[in-house]
Order: structure tokens, then C-alpha cells, then sequence
DNA sequence: CCATAATAGAGAAAATTTTATTGATAATGA
DNA sequence: TCATTATCAATAAAATTTTCTCTATTATGG
């Protein structure tokens, strides 16, 4: 029995996950029973290998011919993706991105719950968004301890969240979701995913001026813009 | 001549160029005149190897012993990531995720402008979300093309999206910025940029488990004879 | 029953991205 | 001045991730 203690399964892989598993979810809607790679390579526009190396990094197996058991692979994602039981989170921040992200309701079908809000804003404090508390956020370190939360959601301007982090840890979180565009400091066993939505755009614009900018390296100050006007001839 | 026509920086670097954009922002404030990319890994916590490497794919070069000269790595990073001006954007769906972004102000520092939101819901149309107009979206093709409108964002339900996505391709959208849980079919030239927290989600909760449930994956066993009936899909 | 074709599975190869190594350069201080 | 040190730059190595190749398996159709 070499059990392999745990192989770190790929960013990547990881990534692509729940686009398998939504897929997987409208192919069960219409009755399938079995999948094959090539089906979800073409759905996605992706190497069948790749899905196949992925498929066996959550550990379903399938048979030559045949594909995999639609019902099999839905489970296997699920339960890989820790979906099976729902966690409760606590999201500071009841902005307009904490609102947008309390009325998520598809989160608790992928195992997140976010059981109450915080912030520190009295006009918010004591209304219901989405039919969540908002509650003081001096309440939020005990609370966590006493609820065993785990997860913290940070939807708070970039000043305050290295604070609301702090507090967080302190109340035995384990697992921060970070909105806010800085990098926070916690102790090394807690986990930070930040999603910094101006790391996305500069991705995106980025790409999509690539090719009038490109030929840019070194301190030339300038290369040729053909201007935006003129695109692709 | 070493003139790579262009040598795609890899996702990763720029993904983490708007980071060190921050950073230095912050020592301009203080008014430092240069920056050593040990400074920045020291901040945040990366390789000082891998930060020279990025800001070598910028094009700006430093000096040994001193660093970088901060106005230059700040404003090659801003030419770069095409920051120098600003586009602008369409936002469709004036949803809760759709105020939020219409919110973010600081998405014109980095080079995105929206300039309108559009929706379907006629309870929205004709309102004002953070000083953004609300118009029907059947008039989103036909505006978009009358301003040259580049960057389009797309915030409404998965089912949705597609639908958005063709109007804003026919419009002459080139980048799109999507939010729905969906993979938008579009043509070969448009840019789809997939903003899917759902994904986001699955690699933060299978690390938070990934302790716990590890020893599971991997072959079980080589299965001979599944002996399973297999009625034909 | 056999030939054919579709597909999983395993492993090798290739590509990409990160990390390490080495040498050159220039500021600092003795 | 000269040794020392911090740093960039270039290259090499390592790690990671994707893609390719090949084999085995098993429905399907003749």
C-alpha cells in the first residue's frame, strides 16, 4: 500500500476543476450517463489528455471505449473539492462587493456558506443584506472562535484589511479570501487567495494591446503606435 | 538586432506587475528615488530573481548596486501594461456584481474607463449607478460601434452571458471581461478573460482540506472487470 | 469470432515558469 | 586607492505544467 501522503495537485488542475464539474452537471440534467474526455475537451475547448491527467489527480477512473460514469466523476469532483459538507465563513466588508458576494447563492453548492457579515459602519450594522446580519466588527474574532469558523471573506478598502486579516486570525480562521487589492501578513499556516481584480485587467488590457506595443523592450521610450483606431488591417 | 518582433510575457508576470505598480506607488509617495527588486521581493515575498526577470520583460533596465530608478520602473510598468491611457468600457448586467465594478473608481488608473452600464430589467433602465447611466440593452451594439467601444464587461447570470457576448462581438468588442460562471464562444480575434470565482473558490477549500482528505486519490487498484452493464448512451 | 475504432492509462517529451549560479558593475568606507 | 558589498544581467538548472506517444481495453459492426 504506497499511499502517497498527498501529491500536491496542480494551481492549474485545481482551476479547471469546476469547469469540468458544471459541465458534468448539465450533461447529468439532459440524462447522460457516461463521459469521455474528448466530449468535455470539446465542450471546453481543452486537451483531452490534459482532462485525463486531471481526472486521475481527483481519482476517478474510467473504462476504454467508454468514458467515465457521469455520476462518478460528478462525485469525485465534489467530494476532491471538499463540496460535499458546506463550511460557514464570515465576510468582512458590506460594501458593494461584499453585498455582490453575500446574494451568491450557487456558494453553498460548492461547499461555502457565509453565515454572517461585518463591518463597521453603523448605518449597516443591524440590517440584513441578502438575508445575512451585518453585525459590529468588533464581534467578528469571537465570534470565529466560538463558531469554528474557518473561512474569512475581505471585501474592505485596501487600508483596513491587514486589520480585519489580524482579527481574523486571531479568531482561528484559517483560510482568507481576499478582495482587497494588498498583500495581507499572516502566520504561515493560514491560507491567503487573493483576487485582485486589477491584476485580472492588467492581464486583459495587457493582451489585448499586445500587439501594438510589443516590440517595446529597452528604454527606447517609444515604439511604433499605429494607434488604436487602426486595428488589425 | 535583437528585435524579438514580440516574446509574450507569460501570464504569470503579469499578474503580478500591477503588485510591484502598487508597491512602488507607495515609495513614490514617500518620495524614494530608487528601488532594488530585493526591496520589492522583501515586500512582497517573492524572488528577487523572478522580479528582475519581470521587469526585464517590461523593458526597463537598472543599475547594479542602486537598483531601478523608481519613475522609470513605474512608468514602464504603466506603458506596458497599457495604463498610459485610458479605454473605454461597456458593463452589461447592473446586478449586484455590476454596481460593484461600476464602483471601483480606480479602474481608471489602470487604464479602464466604463462608461455605461446596460441591462434588460426596465426598473433599472434610466437610473444612475455611482454616477454610471443604465440604458437598455438593446442598445448596446449599436453604441458600442458608434464609440469605438474596445473592453466590454459582462456581470449577468451564466445563462445569460452568451447572448451579452454576441452583441458585444457584433458590436466590436475586442476584450471581454466576464464574470458569468459560463466559457463564452466568441471569435478567434476576441479576448475572453474569465473572472470565475467559482474556480477561485475550488482552489481555496481543496487547499484548506487538502491535509485531511489526501490520502485518497490515487489508483485503487487496477479495475480488471468493472463488470458493469453498460447500456449504450 | 474477428477487425475496427474510440478511449483510458502510463510514461516520455516538450514547453513553460521558477530558482540558482556566476560574473560585471558601481557605490561605500577603510 | 582598494577591498568590500549590494545589485543587475545573463545564463544555467530545476521544477512545474502541458502535450505527445504508445499500449491496452472494449464496444460495435461485419
Amino acid at each position: 500500500m504506497k499511499t502517497k501522503p498527498y501529491k500536491a495537485v496542480p494551481e492549474p488542475t485545481l482551476r479547471r476543476l469546476p469547469l469540468y464539474h458544471r459541465f458534468l452537471k448539465d450533461l447529468r440534467a439532459v440524462h447522460r450517463e457516461f463521459v469521455s474526455c474528448t466530449d468535455i475537451g470539446l465542450e471546453l475547448d481543452l486537451d483531452p489528455t490534459q482532462i485525463r491527467k486531471d481526472l486521475e489527480s481527483v481519482g476517478v477512473v474510467g473504462r476504454p471505449r467508454i468514458g467515465y460514469v457521469l455520476a462518478d466523476v460528478i462525485n469525485g469532483l465534489e467530494a476532491f473539492l471538499g463540496w460535499k459538507n458546506v463550511n460557514d465563513a464570515f465576510l468582512v466588508g458590506a460594501g458593494s462587493m461584499g453585498s455582490a458576494l453575500l446574494g451568491y447563492r450557487k456558494f453553498e453548492q460548492c461547499g461555502l456558506k457565509i453565515v454572517a457579515a461585518f463591518d463597521l459602519d453603523p448605518s449597516k450594522i443591524g440590517t440584513q443584506i441578502h438575508g445575512k446580519h451585518v453585525l459590529p466588527l468588533s464581534k467578528l474574532t469571537d465570534l470565529a472562535r466560538r463558531m469554528h469558523i474557518l473561512i474569512g471573506i475581505i471585501t474592505v478598502p485596501a487600508m483596513e484589511a491587514q486589520g480585519v486579516a489580524d482579527l481574523m486570525v486571531a479568531g482561528g480562521i484559517r483560510a482568507i479570501w481576499n478582495f482587497a487589492p494588498v498583500r495581507l501578513r499572516v502566520a504561515d499556516q493560514v491560507i491567503v487567495h487573493n483576487e485582485d481584480l486589477y491584476c485580472s485587467l492588467a492581464a486583459l488590457s495587457q493582451k489585448l494591446f499586445k500587439p501594438l506595443q510589443s516590440a517595446a523592450p529597452q528604454r527606447q521610450a517609444k515604439a511604433k503606435r499605429p494607434g488604436v483606431a487602426a486595428p488589425a488591417a
